[in-house]
DNA sequence: CGTCCATGTCTAC
DNA sequence: TAGACCTGGACGG
Protein backbone atom coordinates (compact mmCIF):
# COMPACT_ATOMS: atom_id res chain seq x y z
CA UNK A 1 0.00 0.00 0.00
CA UNK A 2 2.20 2.91 -1.10
CA UNK A 3 1.45 6.08 0.63
CA UNK A 4 4.34 7.95 1.76
CA UNK A 5 5.50 6.12 4.86
CA UNK A 6 6.20 3.02 2.60
CA UNK A 7 8.49 5.03 0.05
CA UNK A 8 10.29 5.94 3.11
CA UNK A 9 10.55 2.79 4.39
CA UNK A 10 11.86 1.38 1.42
CA UNK A 11 14.38 4.10 1.04
CA UNK A 12 15.50 3.16 4.45
CA UNK A 13 16.14 -0.21 3.39
CA UNK A 14 17.49 0.24 -0.63
CA UNK A 15 20.32 3.25 1.19
CA UNK A 16 22.48 1.38 3.08
CA UNK A 17 22.45 -1.60 0.36
CA UNK A 18 22.99 0.79 -2.40
CA UNK A 19 24.85 3.34 -1.32
CA UNK A 20 28.40 4.31 -2.32
CA UNK A 21 28.11 0.74 -4.00
CA UNK A 22 29.05 0.63 -7.53
CA UNK A 23 26.59 -1.44 -9.70
CA UNK A 24 27.33 -4.59 -10.78
CA UNK A 25 24.16 -5.43 -12.73
CA UNK A 26 21.74 -3.20 -13.87
CA UNK A 27 18.12 -3.99 -16.01
CA UNK A 28 15.35 -1.49 -17.26
CA UNK A 29 12.88 -3.62 -18.58
CA UNK A 30 10.34 -1.14 -20.69
CA UNK A 31 11.18 -1.35 -24.60
CA UNK A 32 10.91 2.52 -24.89
CA UNK A 33 13.10 3.04 -21.89
CA UNK A 34 16.47 2.71 -22.99
CA UNK A 35 18.57 3.70 -20.33
CA UNK A 36 22.29 4.81 -20.32
CA UNK A 37 23.48 1.68 -18.87
CA UNK A 38 23.70 2.12 -14.87
CA UNK A 39 26.39 -0.48 -14.93
CA UNK A 40 29.58 0.67 -13.23
CA UNK A 41 28.29 4.04 -11.64
CA UNK A 42 28.51 4.70 -7.82
CA UNK A 43 24.93 5.03 -5.89
CA UNK A 44 25.12 7.91 -3.78
CA UNK A 45 21.96 7.18 -2.00
CA UNK A 46 18.68 6.58 -1.87
CA UNK A 47 16.19 9.14 -1.38
CA UNK A 48 11.89 9.22 -0.41
CA UNK A 49 9.94 12.28 -1.31
CA UNK A 50 7.06 11.80 -0.55
CA UNK A 51 5.79 8.63 -2.84
CA UNK A 52 8.25 9.35 -4.81
CA UNK A 53 11.67 7.22 -4.88
CA UNK A 54 14.84 8.24 -6.36
CA UNK A 55 17.94 6.52 -6.52
CA UNK A 56 20.98 9.14 -6.92
CA UNK A 57 24.19 7.86 -9.60
CA UNK A 58 27.55 9.63 -9.47
CA UNK A 59 26.60 10.84 -13.21
CA UNK A 60 24.45 13.46 -11.72
CA UNK A 61 21.76 11.03 -13.06
CA UNK A 62 18.81 10.21 -10.41
CA UNK A 63 16.39 7.07 -11.23
CA UNK A 64 12.93 8.18 -10.34
CA UNK A 65 9.83 5.93 -9.88
CA UNK A 66 6.31 6.40 -8.62
CA UNK A 67 4.62 3.07 -7.53
CA UNK A 68 1.31 4.08 -8.16
CA UNK A 69 -1.39 1.82 -6.46
CA UNK A 70 0.24 -1.63 -7.49
CA UNK A 71 4.44 -0.49 -7.79
CA UNK A 72 6.79 -2.66 -4.88
CA UNK A 73 10.14 -2.10 -4.46
CA UNK A 74 11.88 -5.32 -2.92
CA UNK A 75 15.37 -5.60 -1.42
CA UNK A 76 16.84 -8.88 -1.78
CA UNK A 77 20.34 -10.30 -1.34
CA UNK A 78 21.61 -11.59 -4.77
CA UNK A 79 19.31 -15.14 -5.95
CA UNK A 80 16.81 -14.48 -3.27
CA UNK A 81 13.66 -15.54 -4.75
CA UNK A 82 11.65 -12.26 -5.94
CA UNK A 83 8.19 -11.53 -4.60
CA UNK A 84 6.63 -10.65 -8.21
CA UNK A 85 7.58 -12.70 -10.92
CA UNK A 86 10.12 -11.40 -13.24
CA UNK A 87 8.66 -10.61 -15.86
CA UNK A 88 7.06 -7.49 -14.18
CA UNK A 89 10.44 -6.68 -12.68
CA UNK A 90 10.37 -3.06 -14.74
CA UNK A 91 14.14 -2.18 -13.06
CA UNK A 92 16.89 -4.12 -11.27
CA UNK A 93 19.75 -2.46 -9.67
CA UNK A 94 22.45 -4.97 -8.31
CA UNK A 95 25.37 -4.79 -6.56
CA UNK A 96 28.08 -7.39 -4.84
CA UNK A 97 26.22 -7.62 -1.42
CA UNK A 98 22.34 -6.98 -2.82
CA UNK A 99 19.93 -6.41 -5.41
CA UNK A 100 17.00 -3.75 -5.30
CA UNK A 101 13.97 -4.72 -7.91
CA UNK A 102 11.14 -2.67 -8.90
CA UNK A 103 8.06 -4.53 -9.96
CA UNK A 104 5.49 -2.89 -11.76
CA UNK A 105 5.77 1.03 -11.48
CA UNK A 106 3.48 3.10 -13.80
CA UNK A 107 6.36 5.80 -13.66
CA UNK A 108 9.72 5.48 -14.15
CA UNK A 109 12.29 7.73 -15.53
CA UNK A 110 16.41 8.54 -15.45
CA UNK A 111 16.60 12.06 -15.12
CA UNK A 112 19.54 14.86 -15.47
CA UNK A 113 19.78 17.58 -12.80
CA UNK A 114 17.70 19.95 -14.72
CA UNK A 115 14.81 17.18 -15.44
CA UNK A 116 15.08 16.85 -11.61
CA UNK A 117 14.70 20.60 -10.86
CA UNK A 118 11.98 21.02 -13.13
CA UNK A 119 10.44 17.10 -12.82
CA UNK A 120 6.76 17.92 -13.20
CA UNK A 121 5.97 16.03 -9.99
CA UNK A 122 8.99 16.53 -8.14
CA UNK A 123 9.26 20.18 -8.55
CA UNK A 124 5.66 20.76 -7.72
CA UNK A 125 5.70 18.70 -4.31
CA UNK A 126 4.77 20.21 -1.38
CA UNK A 127 6.67 20.00 1.49
CA UNK A 128 7.25 16.09 2.61
CA UNK A 129 5.56 14.94 5.99
CA UNK A 130 8.46 12.63 6.53
CA UNK A 131 11.49 14.79 5.87
CA UNK A 132 13.51 15.63 8.28
CA UNK A 133 13.40 19.09 7.80
CA UNK A 134 9.71 19.05 7.03
CA UNK A 135 8.13 22.71 6.50
CA UNK A 136 4.59 22.64 8.66
CA UNK A 137 4.29 26.28 8.35
CA UNK A 138 4.59 26.33 4.49
CA UNK A 139 1.95 22.95 4.30
CA UNK A 140 -0.66 24.95 6.32
CA UNK A 141 0.09 28.10 3.68
CA UNK A 142 -0.35 25.64 0.60
CA UNK A 143 -3.48 23.94 2.19
CA UNK A 144 -5.66 26.80 2.87
CA UNK A 145 -4.61 28.89 -0.29
CA UNK A 146 -8.10 27.62 -1.67
CA UNK A 147 -10.30 28.13 1.10
CA UNK A 148 -13.35 26.58 -0.69
CA UNK A 149 -11.34 23.24 -1.03
CA UNK A 150 -12.93 20.35 0.70
CA UNK A 151 -10.06 19.29 3.08
CA UNK A 152 -10.47 16.00 2.44
CA UNK A 153 -9.29 16.92 -1.29
CA UNK A 154 -6.61 19.09 -0.40
CA UNK A 155 -4.59 16.71 1.85
CA UNK A 156 -4.46 13.88 -1.00
CA UNK A 157 -2.83 16.93 -3.36
CA UNK A 158 0.51 16.03 -3.14
CA UNK A 159 1.28 19.62 -4.01
CA UNK A 160 -0.05 20.95 -1.07
CA UNK A 161 1.76 18.65 1.33
CA UNK A 162 2.97 14.80 0.24
CA UNK A 163 2.79 11.77 1.67
CA UNK A 164 -0.76 11.52 3.04
CA UNK A 165 -2.75 8.86 0.90
CA UNK A 166 -6.33 7.86 0.91
CA UNK A 167 -6.12 5.58 4.61
CA UNK A 168 -4.02 7.83 6.79
CA UNK A 169 -6.82 10.55 5.18
CA UNK A 170 -9.95 9.02 7.02
CA UNK A 171 -7.78 8.21 10.08
CA UNK A 172 -6.03 10.91 10.65
CA UNK A 173 -9.25 13.03 10.17
CA UNK A 174 -11.32 10.77 12.32
CA UNK A 175 -8.91 11.07 14.70
CA UNK A 176 -8.60 14.66 14.90
CA UNK A 177 -11.81 14.89 14.75
CA UNK A 178 -12.22 17.13 11.24
CA UNK A 179 -15.15 16.37 8.20
CA UNK A 180 -13.11 15.40 4.82
CA UNK A 181 -16.12 17.71 3.36
CA UNK A 182 -15.34 21.00 5.35
CA UNK A 183 -13.72 23.65 3.09
CA UNK A 184 -10.83 24.22 4.75
CA UNK A 185 -11.52 27.72 5.13
CA UNK A 186 -14.40 26.65 7.78
CA UNK A 187 -11.53 25.12 9.92
CA UNK A 188 -9.62 26.93 12.51
CA UNK A 189 -5.77 27.10 11.60
CA UNK A 190 -4.44 25.50 14.92
CA UNK A 191 -7.29 22.54 14.15
CA UNK A 192 -5.09 21.95 10.96
CA UNK A 193 -1.99 22.35 12.21
CA UNK A 194 -2.73 19.38 14.92
CA UNK A 195 -3.78 17.15 12.10
CA UNK A 196 -0.27 18.18 10.46
CA UNK A 197 1.50 17.48 13.28
CA UNK A 198 -0.52 13.99 14.38
CA UNK A 199 -0.36 12.72 10.90
CA UNK A 200 3.63 13.28 10.64
CA UNK A 201 4.11 11.72 13.95
CA UNK A 202 1.25 8.22 13.09
CA UNK A 203 3.62 7.99 9.85
CA UNK A 204 6.58 8.04 11.94
CA UNK A 205 5.71 5.45 14.14
CA UNK A 206 5.10 3.42 10.96
CA UNK A 207 8.13 3.83 9.53
CA UNK A 208 9.39 0.27 11.40
CA UNK A 209 8.87 -2.92 9.66
CA UNK A 210 5.66 -3.79 10.94
CA UNK A 211 2.77 -3.32 8.64
CA UNK A 212 1.22 0.18 8.55
CA UNK A 213 -1.20 0.63 11.49
CA UNK A 214 -3.59 3.57 13.27
CA UNK A 215 -4.15 1.28 16.31
CA UNK A 216 -2.44 -0.05 18.96
CA UNK A 217 -2.45 -3.76 19.90
CA UNK A 218 -4.12 -6.39 18.48
CA UNK A 219 -7.32 -6.22 16.82
CA UNK A 220 -7.74 -3.76 13.78
CA UNK A 221 -5.32 -2.01 12.10
CA UNK A 222 -7.47 0.85 11.84
CA UNK A 223 -10.20 3.50 13.02
CA UNK A 224 -12.47 3.81 10.47
CA UNK A 225 -10.58 2.70 7.06
CA UNK A 226 -12.46 0.14 5.11
CA UNK A 227 -14.97 -0.51 8.20
CA UNK A 228 -17.90 0.56 6.62
CA UNK A 229 -21.03 -0.49 8.70
CA UNK A 230 -19.31 -1.19 12.10
CA UNK A 231 -19.14 0.65 14.56
CA UNK A 232 -17.41 3.74 15.77
CA UNK A 233 -14.57 3.07 17.70
CA UNK A 234 -15.81 6.27 20.17
CA UNK A 235 -19.79 6.28 20.03
CA UNK A 236 -20.79 3.29 17.89
CA UNK A 237 -22.48 4.88 15.26
CA UNK A 238 -21.97 2.98 12.18
CA UNK A 239 -19.04 4.07 10.03
CA UNK A 240 -19.95 5.42 6.54
CA UNK A 241 -18.22 5.07 3.75
CA UNK A 242 -18.60 8.26 1.24
CA UNK A 243 -17.45 9.30 -2.45
CA UNK A 244 -16.52 12.64 -2.14
CA UNK A 245 -14.80 15.04 -4.26
CA UNK A 246 -13.86 15.70 -7.76
CA UNK A 247 -12.44 11.90 -7.96
CA UNK A 248 -14.51 10.02 -6.03
CA UNK A 249 -12.43 8.48 -3.48
CA UNK A 250 -13.31 7.42 -0.46
CA UNK A 251 -13.80 8.63 2.52
CA UNK A 252 -14.50 6.83 5.85
CA UNK A 253 -16.20 8.65 8.60
CA UNK A 254 -18.23 8.13 11.97
CA UNK A 255 -21.39 10.43 10.88
CA UNK A 256 -21.95 11.68 14.18
CA UNK A 257 -18.70 12.65 16.11
CA UNK A 258 -16.44 13.66 13.71
CA UNK A 259 -16.64 17.41 15.41
CA UNK A 260 -17.78 20.63 13.66
CA UNK A 261 -17.93 22.88 16.24
CA UNK A 262 -19.40 21.82 18.93
CA UNK A 263 -17.67 18.09 19.28
CA UNK A 264 -15.57 18.98 21.79
CA UNK A 265 -12.65 16.59 23.36
CA UNK A 266 -15.13 14.71 25.31
CA UNK A 267 -18.48 15.51 23.70
CA UNK A 268 -18.85 11.88 22.69
CA UNK A 269 -19.46 8.30 24.20
CA UNK A 270 -16.64 6.27 25.89
CA UNK A 271 -14.67 4.46 23.74
CA UNK A 272 -14.21 0.57 23.24
CA UNK A 273 -10.50 0.97 24.35
CA UNK A 274 -7.88 3.14 24.02
CA UNK A 275 -9.52 6.56 23.29
CA UNK A 276 -8.56 8.30 19.65
CA UNK A 277 -5.52 10.68 21.02
CA UNK A 278 -5.17 13.42 19.13
CA UNK A 279 -6.97 16.41 19.95
CA UNK A 280 -6.68 20.84 19.87
CA UNK A 281 -7.96 21.04 23.32
CA UNK A 282 -9.60 24.05 21.90
CA UNK A 283 -11.96 24.09 19.51
CA UNK A 284 -12.06 26.33 16.17
CA UNK A 285 -14.75 29.07 16.80
CA UNK A 286 -15.49 29.73 12.66
CA UNK A 287 -18.66 29.68 11.49
CA UNK A 288 -20.78 26.03 11.27
CA UNK A 289 -18.97 23.57 9.23
CA UNK A 290 -21.04 22.74 6.14
CA UNK A 291 -20.88 19.36 4.26
CA UNK A 292 -21.70 19.57 0.91
CA UNK A 293 -23.05 17.32 -2.49
CA UNK A 294 -22.35 14.26 -2.43
CA UNK A 295 -23.15 12.93 -6.11
C1' DC B 1 -13.22 -19.78 -11.58
C1' DG B 2 -15.09 -15.10 -11.94
C1' DT B 3 -16.21 -9.99 -10.35
C1' DC B 4 -15.45 -5.99 -7.77
C1' DC B 5 -12.84 -2.89 -5.29
C1' DA B 6 -8.42 -0.73 -3.68
C1' DT B 7 -3.20 2.18 -1.68
C1' DG B 8 -2.57 6.87 -7.00
C1' DT B 9 -2.45 9.63 -10.75
C1' DC B 10 -3.06 10.87 -15.62
C1' DT B 11 -5.68 11.77 -19.89
C1' DA B 12 -9.40 12.24 -23.15
C1' DC B 13 -14.00 13.76 -23.91
C1' DT C 1 -16.47 13.82 -15.18
C1' DA C 2 -15.58 9.22 -16.81
C1' DG C 3 -12.37 5.97 -17.63
C1' DA C 4 -7.60 4.45 -18.09
C1' DC C 5 -3.63 2.00 -16.23
C1' DC C 6 -2.06 -2.66 -13.23
C1' DT C 7 -1.89 -6.04 -9.59
C1' DG C 8 -3.79 -8.06 -5.47
C1' DG C 9 -7.11 -9.17 -2.16
C1' DA C 10 -11.82 -10.08 -0.80
C1' DC C 11 -15.74 -12.33 -1.88
C1' DG C 12 -19.39 -14.96 -4.81
C1' DG C 13 -20.79 -19.14 -7.17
Amino acid sequence: MPEGDTLHRAAARLDPALRGRVVTRFRAYRPELIFPDRTGRRVLGVEARGKNLLVHFDDRRSLWTHLGMSGLWQLTAPGERWRRPAHRARIVVANEVAEAVCFDPPDVALLTEPELARHRVLARLGPDLLAADFDRAEALRRLTTDADRPLGEAVLDQRLVAGIGNVYKSEMLFLTRLDPRAPVGTIALERLDVLLRATRRMMQRNLGPHPRRTREGRGPRYWVYGRAGLGCPRCHTRIEMQRLGTTGRSSYLCPRCPSGPGAGPSATAPPANPPPVVTTGKVGSRGPVTGRRAR
